[in-house]
Parts: structure tokens; sequence; C-alpha cells
DNA sequence: CATGAATGAGTATTCATTCAT
DNA sequence: GATGAATGAATACTCATTCAT
């Protein structure tokens, strides 16, 4: 309903774009990315051909959801960041993602094999969340609410391996809180 | 009654067998479970119809894989366990443990899926390492050196996550020991 | 509200589906069921991939060519049964069911099977087949045409074995004719 | 415990020829002759090895089961012939034959195969029963007790359908006797 | 533009047969 | 001779991708 930027397609090639975002995303995260393209199409009510004239590939339909979440999150991120003083908006930014990487660990994947991998989209709209990565660690060891000999690597990693903790405990919130504890008293100086 | 009770194989049969579980072991954590059957029986050297005569489905093998690392593991764990005292023990074992779970992350999922999964097998074999795991955590607690709060499913996805986050810093040993250094103190009471 | 309600099919896939079922039966009566598919699929001149489209399943193929065999044979049993009177209708549908079941013993298995297996659409079409028979074996009985101490699962039997005998006697028209001959009188009272 | 002319083999090696030969007889004719070989080998008490060893290939293995059932049926034939008036030998012979091919159509196959197929050892062993055959027939025509214009393919073109009818029809012994009813009428002269 | 039928390479698994022990 | 481990061709079925309608 607002102004994403895509380029301009016609109404209803629109619609069937962001159905199939959504629909991806739902199933993807819930299902694991085996399922079969076909399915994705049917449940989002198109033909696989309207599936692959948006997306050239299976990989590329996979790289647009990991892109828009990744996006979500760049843009809660920024929010956050501004809006709290540095210690608040570290520890804040890393439960959101860690939050935001609910179901399967899709996202969690997705940052890592941006990491690591070469996919240009994929680089393009991790690099802004790193970005922002770094610049929030740097401000928290500024203010020394983080440990001063990590980097973004590490950073990167502890997220990942959190949100990988937090899918194996499932929905305990007391659980999931232990583990923020162990984890956030971590990262602070010793 | 217990013990490890194998049918005496012919000695070139159990080669066969041997070589298969190190090919797959390798092939899986290298390269994921995707590899077809045929590529690992070749790189075992030996038919498809013997890798089946052994494992009689993909997901034996798979299973047979994870059991022996499981089985590696809890092994090496009672021993650290028994020559030190009880927090050198517990943080002793959690970088064993990190360690052996080297390669994709074969070993956590297993560790992962035994703890939900209904595989006979390795539900056997990794209860073997939670009941050890379980020990370690409840003296080290006792002795004041891990925060008391914590659970048995805390520790493991603490293992899990921390092993996630070392496949993603690949061999960098400095930072592996700057993760080690956040975990550790994190699981250190506050 | 009953009636054939095919869901209509784009021109060339119905042909496809059609030319499928054709090479399929004349295939399986040929040579047997243990034919591949893909060969099916290519003397249909189509891929593998179309005849499980259309087919989900071998058995699934092998299934609707004998639901095919089935529905014909009881379109014509009724024509003729309508025409004749009872006697004539009775032997002349014999000799029709037998005539039909050219090439292997594949309709009679269907037959056999039908009474027997829990194929759901088999079990359907069979039944109208069945239905008519048990019909016209009545009717013949009331005027006196056939030993009276006859079921419908004698007559079925006799079907399926008549239809044996005349697959091992090949094309022999004097022979099939003198078979013909002891069966016919056989089922006539004594 | 009798003379059957096998060549002079070891005592044990007779043995298990003879325990293959007995299971696969009961195998076959009970669960078709899709039964993978190691399978009658492990029932056998042998290794596959053995098996193979003694029926180069399981053709073979059918084969000879077939002979022996071929063997069996003609001396009890032959008893039963030289025992009996032409027509009481005739329809006895008939009743035997039917009786004994109980069990999947295994044995009415070997007939028929053996009638169509260049088995050579079937041929010689089928080649006697159809003597036995030829000769029974014959003299029931002599005797006026069978029709005069039938020959010997169309007798064991009844045999072998009058067999499959008996499976479809099951163990009803009612059912039966009225299908030998309908068949021997039909034989007798008319 | 949308559709869904067609394609065919790819994969796990079976089984007759061979051969080292 | 007997054993059973090894072999690998064969087979049903799946799924990303293309293209005629």
């Amino acid at each position: 309903m607002s102004g994403t930027q895509e380029r301009p397609l016609r109404a209803d090639a629109a619609r069937n774009r962001a159905r199939l975002l959504d629909v991806a995303t739902e199933v993807f995260t819930t299902r694991g990315v085996g399922v079969p393209t076909e399915e994705i199409a049917r449940a989002a009510g198109v033909g696989v051909g309207t599936l692959f004239r948006h997306f050239p590939t299976k990989e590329a339909l996979l790289e647009a959801v990991m892109v828009r979440r990744l996006e979500a999150i760049a843009a809660r991120t920024a929010d956050l960041a501004a809006a709290s003083e540095p210690a608040e908006a570290f520890f804040g930014c890393f439960r959101l993602v860690i939050e935001q990487s609910a179901g399967k660990n899709e996202f969690t994947q997705a940052l890592a094999a941006a990491g690591v991998d070469a996919h240009a989209a994929l680089q393009e709209s991790s690099q802004a969340i790193r970005a922002q990565l770094a610049d929030l660690l740097a401000r928290a060891q500024q203010v020394g609410a983080v440990r001063a000999e990590l980097g973004l690597p590490e950073l990167v990693a502890l997220l990942v391996g959190t949100g990988a903790m937090m899918e194996l405990l499932g929905a305990d919130p007391a659980a999931r809180e232990r583990i923020f504890e162990v984890v956030f008293d971590g990262l602070r100086p010793h």
C-alpha cells in the first residue's frame, strides 16, 4: 500500500508479485526451502509460469524473500537506533534481530550466506544491516556498554548463533530470557 | 548386558562399512546431506549396492554418522570429566563439544534433532551425552562456577548456538576465542 | 448428477492422455505390466513427466486402462442385452466379454482383481458389469436357458477361465469355436 | 527316499538342492515369482551362492520347480490311467491336474508356457504329460465319453482355463463342484 | 501477461548374479 | 563346496524450468 521502490509494474502484476513474496516467506519459513515451486504458486493463486516470470529462478525467489526480511529489519533497526541511547539501542536491536529471525533458521542462514556467498542482491541489502550493526556496536563500545575487542564478524556470529539457540528452545519465554541474560552479560566488558 | 555388541563382520565388509562412514561423515559435513548416495559410494570405492547393504536407507546412513560422532564426543567428554575438577571439566567439555562439531552443523543438528526427533538410535546415544552434560552442569553449578538458574535445555541450546557461531567465523582463532570469552563469561554467575 | 464429468482438458493435454491410455493398453496387454513407464511414455511420444502428470502412479495408469476396458465392455453388453431375448443376450454377451478380453489376460485379471481388490475406481466400474451379468444370468435362467444352480461368482469364474483358454489357443477360430461349444453346452441345464 | 534320477551329488548337496526346490515351490506358489532369490535361499537355510550353484539362474530354478510338478502330475496320472476304465481315467485325471494346480497359477502358466515357449527342460517333461493326456483323451473319445472333435490343444486349454476358474473361486467346494459339472457335461458328446 | 502442460535430468532403492573368503 | 558381501543396471517418481495456448 505504500511506495516500496519496485519498478512500475501493472497493478495486477505488482499484486501477484507481492502475494508470491508473502506466500513464499510464509512457506519457506515454516516448511523449509524444499517446498516445490508449484505449491507456492498454487498457494499464491497463480500459475507456475507467473512465478517464474517474476522470479527467474527458485533461488531468485528465495533471495527476494530474504532481501525483504533484511530490509524490514534494517528499517526497524534504524528507527530503534535513532530513538535510544547507545546501550539501549544496541541491546534492543540485538533482541529485534533475534525475534525477527523466528521460524526455521531461514533468516539467520540468509545473514550467514550473505556474509559468505556472493549473491549480489543479498550482498547489497545485507550491507545496509551490517553497516547499521557496525555503527550500533561502535557506539555501544564507546559508552563502555560492550566489550571493546569485539568486531562486526563476531557480532554477526553472535546474532546467528543466538538465533539458533532460540529456535531450539522454541516458545519457552523464561528459557529464552535466560539465554538473553547469558549472552548480554557476556557481551558486556569484564 | 550392555556394551557394544557388533556382529563380527568379515574383514573386508568391516573395512567397507568403516570407509563408508568416514566418507559420509566428511561429505555430509562439508557439502550437506543433499549429496547423492551414489557419489558417497563412489568416493568410498564401493558400489551403491554395498552402501545400501550396510545402511538400508540414506537416512540410516546419516543416523549412523551422527551416532558415531555423538559416541566419540561422549567418550572424550567422559575422560575429561573424570580427570578435572568441576569448573574446569564443564568449560573444557563445552570447548570439546564445540571443537568436535566442526564442519557444517551436522553435529549440532544431531543434538538438536535428538532432543526432538524420535530416531531410536540417536535417542539412545544422545541420551548418554545429555546425561553427562546434565552431570557436568550440576557439578559446576554446585561449586558456583555456572549460573544456577540454567537447565539442561539451555545448555544444549548454548552448545548448538555456539557451534553455529564458530562455523560462521571459520578458522580465525582469535575471533573464536573472543566468542568463547563472551559465552563463558555469560555463563558465570553475575 | 451422474454421467461422465471430465474436466475440460486442453486439446493437446487430452490428446496426450488418450494416447498414453492407448499405448499403455497395447503395451500392458501384449507385454505384461512389467514394462517400464519410461518406455510407455516414449511410445506415446511424451516425456515421463507427462505420464506421471496424468497418472500419478504406474498403478493408477494400469487402473485407468482397466476401467476403460471395463466401461467399453459394459456399454456393449448393455446394448446387446437390450436388443435380444434372454438366451441370445446371455450367450452373446458371454462371447462379447471373451472377445474383448483379447491380448494377455489383463481384462480377465481386472475382473478378478476387482472382485477381490479394493481399488475404488475399478470397484465402481466392475460393479456395473457385475450387475449386468447378474441380470443377464437371472433372465437366462428364468427361461431355462442356463443351469439354475449357477451364481454370479461361478459365471465370473467361467468368463475369466474361458478367456484364459482362448489366450492359449491363439487365433485358431475352429478351436475357439469348439471351446465355446463345450462351455455353452455345459452351461445349459442337463 | 526314492530314486528320482538326479546325477549323483554329495549327500548334503543333494539335500540342499531338494530343500531349495521345496521352498521355491512353496514360495513361488503362494507369493508369486517376484520373490527375491535371496529370500528363498534364506528360507531354505542356505546362502544365495548355494542357490546359484544349483540353479544358474532364477529362471532355471523356476523351471526346475515346474518340471517337478509336471513330473509328479505325470506319475499320478499314469497310475490313475492304468487303474481305471477310459472315461473314469479321463475325468479323474482332469480333476487331478486341476487340484494339483492349486496356488497361484504357476503351474497352469507352466503348462501354457511349455506349449508355447522353448524352454528345453520344460518341453521335455511337459511332452510326457501331453502324451499321456493325448492318450487319455483318445481312449475316452473311443468309448464315446468325450466329444470326438476335441484335440489335445483344446484339452490343454480347458485344463488351464478350468484351473484359472478354480483360483478365482477359492476354497468354496460347492462352487468348484458346479464348475466341474459345467465343464464335464460340456465335454461329453451332445 | 497468465496459464498450466510438457519436459527430462536426477535420485533413492532393489535384486539377479558374481566372486573373494 | 558353501557363504554372503559386492556389484551395478534398472526403475518409479520428483521438480525446476520452458513454452504452446
